[in-house]
DNA sequence: AAGTGGTCTAGACCACTAT
DNA sequence: TAGTGGTCTAGACCACTTG
């Protein structure tokens, strides 16, 4: 009936929250209509009105739905709805387009960090840091070209990692215990230099995309900077910004 | 005392949530410290622990402050912090790179949608929209050259706006009530083509960023297309990636 | 053991929308 | 007038962290 555990491992509003995700992906939920009122939810459910306003309130913010005072809470446009707001390195990126990742690792070495650098992961000059350079897959054929520069404390077992075989964010996150919480990207155009074009499988002045990022774990702590140079006739970066401040 | 007025014409979560944000901008709490706890500012202002919650949640999303459970609340790292998330159209855009932006309007026109575009607007092929091709300037030099696709009931009326002085995305939100609050854009690596390299003052063969975006007002609705190319060597494309799904 | 954030309740009054 | 979401209360028990 009600489908909430009174007792089980997960809170209610996420057993809610998953359950009201369900009735818009399956399209029992069209969007634009509504769905039943918060005191409604509660009824049915067996959960108090502030529970409810929870599951309700993430998948706002998420997306998925819409409220309007005084009428009632709605079902979104399905483009922005079901595109949900995610932080992939580029393993998860490429599993989204439905293309197989791979990689070959160029150098793997603890490395002195530059000024640069430093000041991205706000660690001192001169600081040992992992340094891993890949050319990176999709499909068997050359994509691009990564450098990673991870900084954290013990940074220097992931010189013991496979890393043509597995994702450095899913190390990080899983076996590190290094949650990826935000990013902050530069996305710029050029042409290729002589040493990547080799490795890309591109002529000279052939167009890419330089891409650089600052990855932030736990108390907004920087964890990892990446630049990559992607082949422009083969890549595409998308991005989906949600304005700041918008009311729930 | 307390500075929560119990009762003005501001929420009290919000007016708690100003004043801690206060408390931040100011410096009187550093990054890293720990601010009062949950009990104590319901204590000291006089509202109870759920209303409290509510302002820290909101700052927390924001990235000014996090969490830890067991440990207290604390203070983020200002950069990830003060950089919010902003949806800025071009004049916005360059404003905030301390760069002058302008516009010379090259067409502006009532178009039947083309199939594509109509896609992407959620409205059917040839339905009438408005067009402006604009070469925008900054600092009085060609940076981009812009096409943007506008779709609300009314959008005619846009024929007589000065668009070569006026921003877009502040016409559509303050005169036009179409508040903007969610964009999925696409950015790609290129080469110019003849016509625009003229305009763009670049020769034929230098790297240009082509972007691709649609915008997003209230419900989900796509208000806006819009296609533009860049200079290369003139222009970074810059965004904050933020987790989905971050527990509160 | 004491304090923290995480979850949850069972109500309440308000502003707004629709009929 | 009835129903909706927006705000708010005064508690409660839990899991977790730190002494």
């Amino acid at each position: 009936m009600s489908g909430i555990v009174k007792t089980g491992p997960l809170p209610r509003y996420y057993q809610l929250k998953e359950l009201l995700r369900e009735k818009v992906r399956s399209g029992e939920w069209m969007p634009g209509t509504a769905i039943p009122s918060e005191r409604e939810l509660c009824e049915q459910y067996g959960i108090s009105r502030m529970t409810a306003r929870q599951s309700i309130t993430e998948l706002v913010r998420e997306g998925l739905l819409y409220r309007e005072q005084g009428r009632g809470t709605f079902v979104a446009q399905p483009r922005i709805a079901q595109q949900l707001l995610r932080l992939t390195g580029f393993s998860e990126d490429m599993q989204a387009r439905h293309q197989r990742p791979g990689a070959k690792v160029l150098t793997a070495e603890m490395w002195s960090v530059d000024p640069r650098t430093a000041d991205r992961l706000n660690v001192k000059p001169s600081h040992p840091v992992f340094r891993v350079r890949r050319l990176r897959l999709a499909d068997a054929q050359p994509l691009a070209l990564e450098t990673a520069v991870v900084s954290f404390a013990g940074c220097e077992r992931l010189l013991d990692e496979d890393l043509a075989h597995s994702s450095l964010y899913q190390l990080l996150e899983t076996k590190y215990k290094l949650p990826l919480l935000a990013a902050e990207q530069e996305v710029e155009a050029g042409l290729t230099q002589e040493d990547e074009a080799e490795l890309l499988g591109l002529g000279p002045g052939d167009p890419v995309l330089r891409t650089r990022r600052v990855t932030y774990s736990e108390r907004g702590r920087p964890v990892e900077y990446a630049t990559a140079v992607y082949r422009g006739d083969k890549y595409t970066f998308y991005t989906r910004i949600v304005r700041d401040g918008v009311a729930l």
